[in-house]
DNA sequence: TCACATCATGAGCTAATGCTCTTAACAATA
DNA sequence: TATTGTTAAGAGCATTAGCTCATGATGTGA
């Protein structure tokens, strides 16, 4: 066993190696094979596999003229403590290609400071994105929390996790929500926060320095519905009742106003605060997510924004 | 004038967004001229510019990064013709784990080619653990020759006698050298040096295609001193004197001169060539041996190094 | 030990890229 | 207005990269 991870390490080396040469160093794969000791072809290999282990991490220093405006139009508009927007492919509108990287270089601003800060986390497909992309430190003195539960409906881990990738790659302390994603029923969710430890992490993460949020919407894909929290029925009644978007998990409408529903009364996530001192971050784009986005931004529930230019700008048409 | 800011900084905006859309988004460069609205050499020209500008900053999430960078560092400073540098496994500072795997790895390099070679080589426990992890190979068509007696003081054969472990290893001719390590006498040497045979090994060494050394500091530990040729006399005189360190036991200083001592006046060793055209590879870590590994770099007596994270670090700082 | 599966390797081909040289465009100046 | 110097654009070519497929090595379980 120990042989093959030997291996698998050793392969991993030559190929942070050979990534180094090639884009740090610019060699081509010619100069990397011959330095490494091998083929042209498998050169290639390494390098591909160092991007596509995530070892290469490509960022982009610079504000695009129009990204800038949209985001500074944003950010009046909404009111936000500031907005971020990263271009965007116009053949899918509903793209998140780069919102990671841009996530993770805000993360990382606030992750540099040498105060200690309590920095807590929503969870989704974005903000994983976010944390992948994050680069390895060394930050003990910060803590992560976990806005959400972190069991799904029958008993296994959820699978965007992103609190506790985010507090390996840096190694800071970790403090997970131990609780199914949505309680039973009302009674059971109050008992559940009464709980010393659960209430403990309730006060961490509503003492959060900044917050990171996914903003979900709520068709078919809705990671709510696909985890079985709700089922077609209550989707309906969802839709019905006009709700347009969740973040971690909390449903409110278009208007940005919390929806009188099912899941708001047995969620178990943290409870929101409006209009927060600190910062509270939404991070989404594409259009099926507009309305959701749009909610969130009048909802208060967030006070900053990181989406892209395909998205900011149907935002400023609504 | 502000009408050509104006254009300069379109053209950065427009390198950022065909940088974003190679690197971020892994669009061709012939899409991102049809996005851009211009030809595929225009785009080629925004990305360039791009990652000329520093726009396009590209990082490398593993501990090898570290090495390169140093690697490449040391290269620079010191005028190599290449630097190796092994992550420093263990807290250790004077470990040599690993130096052993990265300088066979070099030498087989040379070994697998068919155009037949000349391979000098010293002594050392460094060396001889290359020796040691050099595969199994069939290379007949290579020499392999010492460039350090292999006689102690009192007869016996030398410990770590190199290249005869070598050539054993890749079936080639190994053409030792039947001398003490020191002479008794200036004269002696001179007399030994001139005899055919060794006149023979000295030219072939001295027109090795690539060379390999250890390089020793002048300590208690010192082979030089374990092996008897040098008492705690002479090793106060060498101290005092400014020896650093020693290089198939030519004896420099610190600024990388050749000392004038009794050793220097007495070794049966190889000369040294300065600056050779050819690779000379000094391969040495730890912090006991940075004195003498700095003096052997700015000596040019080697034109190449392999060595460790640690040891690479403390090399810059000096 | 043999059959089978899995994986790594290198050849060969095509697409993508980088570079150079020529031509066109433009601005400054006499 | 003609001239000259400077810069950008495009053509064409050589290099580099990425991909697929055939092959051989390695490992695994009956």
């Amino acid at each position: 066993m120990s042989k093959k991870l030997q291996q698998e390490n050793q392969r991993l080396d030559d190929a942070a190696r050979a990534g180094w040469l090639y884009y740090v160093a610019g060699k081509t794969q010619d100069d990397i094979a011959k330095r490494l000791n091998t083929s042209r072809q498998s050169a290639q290999r390494l390098v591909a596999l160092a991007v596509s282990e995530g070892l290469v991490k490509v960022r982009l220093d610079h504000p695009i003229a129009r990204c800038m405006e949209l985001a500074d139009a944003i950010k009046q508009r909404f009111g936000l403590k500031f907005c971020d927007v990263v271009p965007a492919l116009n053949d899918d509108p509903n793209s998140t290609l780069g919102l990671g990287q841009a996530g993770a270089a805000v993360i990382e601003r606030e992750l540099k400071s040498d105060t200690p800060k309590t920095i807590a986390f929503g969870t989704g497909r974005v903000l994983r994105a976010c944390a992948d992309e994050i680069a390895l430190m060394h930050c003990p003195q910060h803590k992560i929390v976990s806005l959400v539960g972190n069991i799904t409906s029958d008993g296994a881990a959820t699978r965007y996790d992103v609190a506790v990738h985010i507090a390996d790659r840096i190694k800071a302390q970790h403090y997970p929500m131990p609780l199914p994603v949505i309680a039973s029923s009302e009674e059971e969710r109050q008992q559940l926060h009464q709980q010393a430890h659960i209430a403990r992490i309730l006060m961490l993460a509503k003492r959060a320095d900044v917050t990171f949020v996914g903003i979900g919407n709520l068709g078919q894909s809705s990671p709510l519905h696909v985890d079985g929290f709700i089922d077609n029925d209550e989707m309906g009644t969802l839709a019905v009742s006009g709700a347009a978007g969740e973040i971690i998990s909390w449903v409110y409408n278009l208007e940005g106003a919390i929806v009188d529903c099912e899941i708001n009364r047995r969620v178990t996530s943290t409870p929101l605060t409006l209009s927060s001192d600190k910062p509270v971050v939404g991070i989404a784009a594409g259009l099926n997510k507009s309305n959701a986005i749009l909610g969130a931004l009048r909802s208060k529930l967030i006070n900053a924004l990181i989406t892209n230019e395909t998205t900011a700008a149907y935002l400023l048409t609504a």
